[in-house]
RNA sequence: GCCCUCGUAGCUCAGGGGAUAGAGCGACCGCCUCCUAAGCGGUAGGUCGCAGGUUCAAAUCCUGCCGGGGGCACCA
């Protein structure tokens, strides 16, 4: 009996119900159920009956008994009880329950899959640095979550391209030259310039590929400069981004939108469509049609395309591939995009939230001395990916930038994480792991075998009924991160799902305690239940790109 | 001024209408002759920023206010 059976039980019981004259009431579309905190509540929780009641015209309490009776009948049922102001709370049968173990174990690493995204074609892209300089700390976030929001996504039964947009066309490109030619020379950076001991980095680096560089007239000089520092550091980008674990499928050059002719075209279609005018010698997009609280302008009055003519020939692009959902994910520096990127979606005649989905994630913070420090290029205070992958790896990066609410900001003390690695949560989880693969390795050299038997009618102990449940919350976790797009879900799931198999290893022995102990099925149905644990942290660990590891 | 976001235990944060608001870290007290003590059990610690509203039920939804962060270009 797994979760979603459940709901299936409770939703036929409420049927026949109505059937039977029993209920007057619309049955909802949806009956949802949740684990329950305590023990002395069951294993499963529904309020359907509070919800219907008002409905059904009928006290609460009422309800629930009308359906109690109906799903004590329910093979695999144990008990329903009722309580409070109506809840029904479930205890399922130890055989029921249990089967789950060998569900999972047969599911292997396709366990919490789920069909809520097939059929969509997605793109996310996110990070999309500048090749200005290294991925910072925000960047590097966004790193994390967005390559485990894809992750989520494929498990979730989509089609699921990762991508890099490279902004390697305008006047940034220009400073980011400006600073190594100067770098190069020996002079100081230039005025809203970039510095940094990378700067001088790329500055030699580009020195040795082109000896004669500096003999070159200025303008010559910053063109090869320009060139050759921006595939440097593109190439220490996707160095890094590898390292990291994270695979793009696709990197793309804004600039070839505009040699392309790429922006032309996006420009064109939307004059077609009527949401182009001119004014004060600009082109001008009317996305005040579509929410946004101020025209865009497109055309600069001096001819030179704005900013915002390379995100509508990107977008058009992107549905010209054929995705269906373009995902981008922003820093919160970013959110005024939002109106005018929406706008835009609609003013190509698709669904704004739909067809374009912007994910706005806050900052991340670097404290020292528990003071949050502005970061600076120019102090020397800039941390990058490569920095906090140094100080604590990258399973316990990855981690930790994952775990929490896009929402909320983030604080990285570095010191702190150097100091006290174990503080981070990802290990508890990766002990509960590696302590499964302990468990089966020397169940194994006892002889204790999975193919020996299974009696899922063993499985009698609170802290085995709570943790059956607990695995059983799996796709509906995922399900839900999906959904909400919140990847960190998964993580929280995880220390919860850790916490279970903790304390049941604890309450619970699976190997014979003496080499002599006879063998029974209570030592291999605990195994089924250690193996299908260690299934589920693994598939869940993999969705945040953290890995599984057998020891620790 | 307008927009987005946050405000929950000493700290960092979960909690997308339900029962007695949770976890990690920190503090204190216990538990290894027994599968990894990076673990488990227990104690202490809360006006869920404030005030209204909706609801049988609000940390959660709505409005206003206060406080932190970020944004409001013919910059990229």
């Amino acid at each position: 009996m797994n979760p979603e059976l459940l709901v299936l039980a409770i939703r036929t019981a409420l049927i026949d119900a109505v059937a039977a004259g029993e209920l007057a009431v619309d049955v909802p579309d949806e009956v949802r159920i949740e684990r329950t905190r305590s023990r002395d509540h069951g294993d499963w929780s529904t309020n359907i009956a509070m919800q219907i009641a008002k409905g059904a015209g009928m006290p609460p309490r009422q309800v629930a008994a009308t359906l109690a009776a109906r799903l004590g009948a329910v093979s695999g049922v144990k008990a329903v009880d009722i309580a409070g102001p109506g809840f029904l709370n479930i205890t399922l049968d130890a055989a029921a329950a249990g089967e789950l173990a060998r569900a999972i174990v047969e599911a292997g690493p396709a366990y919490g899959r789920g069909d809520a995204e097939a059929g969509h074609r997605i793109n996310v892209e996110f990070v999309s640095a500048n090749p200005t300089g290294p991925i910072h700390l925000g960047g590097t976030r966004w790193a994390a979550v967005g390559d485990a929001l894809a992750r989520i996504f494929e498990f979730s039964g989509a089609e699921v391209t990762r991508e890099y947009y490279f902004n390697d066309h305008g006047a940034q490109i220009d400073r980011f030259a400006t600073s190594l030619l100067a770098a190069a020379k020996g002079d100081p950076a230039p005025e809203d310039g970039y510095a940094g001991a990378y700067i001088s980095d790329i500055a030699v680096a580009v020195m040795e590929r082109e000896s004669g560089i500096l003999d070159l007239p200025d303008p010559e000089a910053l063109e090869r400069f320009s060139t050759l520092g921006v595939d440097l550091m593109f190439t220490e980008i996707k160095a890094s981004l590898h390292d990291f674990g994270v695979k793009f499928d696709v990197y793309f050059h804004e600039n070839d939108l505009h040699e392309s002719g790429a922006v032309d075209r996006a420009i064109a279609r939307l004059t077609e469509l009527g949401a182009m005018y001119q004014k004060s010698g600009a082109t001008w997009l009317r996305t005040t049609d579509y929410g946004d609280d101020k025209d865009r302008v497109v055309i600069k009055s001096n001819g030179e395309p704005a900013y915002i003519s390379s995100d509508l020939a990107y977008y058009l692009n992107k549905r010209e591939r054929g995705f269906d959902r373009a995902f981008i994910l922003l820093g919160a520096d970013h959110h005024g995009y939002v109106g005018r990127m929406m706008a835009m979606c609609a003013a190509f005649g698709d669904t704004p939230h739909e067809n374009l989905e912007i994910l706005i994630g806050q900052m991340v913070n670097l404290i020292k001395d528990g003071e949050p420090v502005r970061m600076s290029k120019r102090a020397g205070t800039v941390v990058v990916l490569e920095d906090l992958v140094e100080a604590v790896g990258v399973d316990a990066a990855r981690y930790a930038l994952t775990r929490s609410s896009t929402d909320s900001m983030i604080d990285i003390d570095l010191d702190l994480l150097t100091k006290h690695t174990n503080e981070n949560p990802v290990f508890y989880v990766q002990y509960a792991h590696a302590r499964t693969c302990n468990v089966t390795r020397l169940a194994g050299e006892d002889g204790v075998h999975l193919a020996d038997g299974f009696d899922p009618s063993l499985l009698t102990h609170d802290s085995e009924a709570a943790l059956l449940a607990a695995l059983g919350d799996f796709p509906r976790t995922v399900a839900q991160a999906g959904k909400l797009r919140e990847p960190h879900r998964v993580a929280r799931y995880l220390e919860d799902l850790a916490g279970h198999f903790h304390k049941w290893y604890d309450e619970c022995r699976v190997r014979p305690r003496e080499a002599n102990e006879e063998i029974t099925d209570l030592h291999r149905t605990r195994l089924w239940l250690n193996e299908a644990t260690r299934v589920v942290l693994a598939n869940g660990l993999g969705l945040l790109g953290v890995s599984s590891p057998e020891r620790l």
